[in-house]
DNA sequence: TTAATTCCTACTAAAAAGGTAGGAATTGTC
DNA sequence: GACAATTCCTACCTTTTTAGTAGGAATTAA
């Protein structure tokens, strides 16, 4: 069970963004450096930031990214999200009236992984971006 | 991120076995028809769960498995542990003086997945097999 | 002896992860 | 107007992991 570096990478990114924003927009190519990730990696990941309006971008010579909110406004819930890594720890049907395991009542674990769910998507909706670069200066 | 189905058979095929017990051994056969699990797949999930301790087994006919301990003293963690299913949010070399990201600084992200990672295993931790099976009689 | 079981090793198909490759479109700067 | 730096876009690819299957040996109750 792990996170992986779609949404790992997507949270670094935007941590990056956070703390060099007073810079103007920042290059890919500049996240890319400072957090050793591939660049076209990079690029798929901005896409979908873009998509979901976590960032902005200014194309041509000089242009890159911006968030496109304050970084206490932003949750890692959202960045997590933007990258299509869900958290999903059931693998049951969710229909209402139909079981887990083709079986009409709830698998005996149903209730254990719901909770579970709610514990880890609680902890992403807590934090938010700013938390973050905070907590990297100590 | 998710949790695999090893992980989820396991935990389910040992509250099969905690709601079983008082019958003798259960046999995988069983197991895999009333949890709807394969069972060539459950035999190396038990293979696991015995060298672990969390099972015993007597083998040929009417042979089968019961749980080594106590559903009370038997953690969720123990289970997915047994199986493998370890839980690492992070990514970084664990290296004490060298960081992540081939830097020598812990990356930006370094403390959230840490502080995850101890937010996952708290809640395995906390709940024993017997609680699941309370639960299940809701 | 036979049927039911655990035990063991190897293989495999499908999916996901983690990218790379190649180029088009846009835009500031000389 | 050329060019360099950038975002944008689509397709492909390699490796690892997942989720099993296959085939049989060893054990034991009936």
């Amino acid at each position: 069970m792990k996170l992986t570096t779609k949404g790992r990478y997507a949270v670094m990114a935007m941590a990056d963004l956070a703390l060099f924003k007073d810079n103007g927009p920042t290059s890919l190519t500049d996240i890319s450096l400072r957090q050793n990730i591939s660049l076209p990696y990079l690029e798929q990941i901005f896409i979908k930031l873009k998509n979901k309006n976590l960032v902005k971008s200014t194309r041509g010579s000089k242009g890159g990214y911006v968030l496109d909110k304050s970084a206490h406004d932003i949750k890692i819930s959202n960045i997590i999200s933007a990258v299509d890594e869900e958290v999903k720890m059931l693998n049951c049907k969710k229909e209402s009236k139909k079981g887990c395991n083709n079986k009409s009542t709830k698998c005996i674990t149903h209730n254990l992984w719901d909770q579970l769910d709610q514990h880890i998507n609680n902890f992403f909706e807590k934090v938010k971006l700013q938390d973050l670069i905070k907590k990297n200066s100590n």
